[in-house]
DNA sequence: GTCAATCATATTGCGCACAATTTAATTGTG
DNA sequence: CACAATTAAATTGTGCGCAATATGATTGAC
């Protein structure tokens, strides 16, 4: 068995809890947590997604999803309305204040990545050899 | 704001969620979650350690451990008992099982690591990376 | 020796993650 | 149309992470 330092599931691991703690001074003035900063970085992107859409971009299930956006609705920064046109469907839509938050938001990103002491090229290259990483997990992960 | 594919947070929270998701179909079938297999492969390296020293490697707090350790302790894969010479700290110590199992684990490490594709250095380059980057983000990070 | 400060772990409370199940709406087939 | 199958979210239950606090043992200053 290898050592803990020669794993690179706790190398990510450790990384991931790590750059999340990063945010967490920043965004905790905010009032957002980092799940919560991600799905608004969705929204921000693309107003007006389902439930369902959140959770294919993010890897993320009804069961995380459907308590964070309630917190996000009770903050006022999202509405929940039912698709009329499919009642299934939920549709996330930002608030006025919601909107409000993406320039704030957008110094808290570059804030910590400014911590992370990283080139912007060599950013690039680990962010492409994450999404790879991730990509062959998914592909070769039987669920 | 930077769309979600260019936030290396979210890189990172991907691929480490993802990685865990590949350890979990092998590590339950040992019975184990995986923040219970990176303490074991603490425990496996260096058996016989406090909950403090636990923490230090794994950055992880005694609200974590102390029920995680309560439930390897119930699995019969470790002890945990007072140090004689100082009460307040708890030593865990691997069972006959909790060493029996250590074979079984390094053949799910390289199960997973199969998975990722990686050749061995372009594994050690990641490593390496992720390493810098966890340094630099915990000094740069005023706790 | 006493007692305040420090230290190690435990406890409490909240917010994820995720599996499993439930509820309700829609679709497809006869 | 009826109704089984499918789909989208919600709910339930378990196990982390982590902040804040509590408990109990040890140390240090006097």
């Amino acid at each position: 068995m290898r050592p803990l330092d020669n794993h690179l599931c706790f190398a990510l691991y450790a990384a991931s809890r790590a750059m999340t703690a990063g945010y967490r001074g920043p965004l905790s003035e905010l009032g957002l947590t980092y799940p919560q900063f991600i799905v608004m970085v969705v929204l921000w992107q693309t107003d007006g997604v389902t439930v369902g859409e959140l959770g294919k971009q993010l890897q993320l299930d009804s069961g995380t999803l459907t308590p964070l956006l309630k917190r996000l609705e009770q903050a006022n920064l999202v509405t929940r309305q039912r698709n009329a046109d499919d009642e299934r469907e939920l549709i996330v839509t930002l608030t006025e204040d919601g909107h409000a938050l993406r320039h704030k938001a957008n110094d808290v990103s570059e804030q910590v990545f400014c911590r992370t002491g990283l080139e912007e090229s060599a950013a690039m290259q680990l962010l492409g050899d994450l999404h790879d990483l991730t990509a062959r997990l998914r592909t070769n992960n039987p669920v």
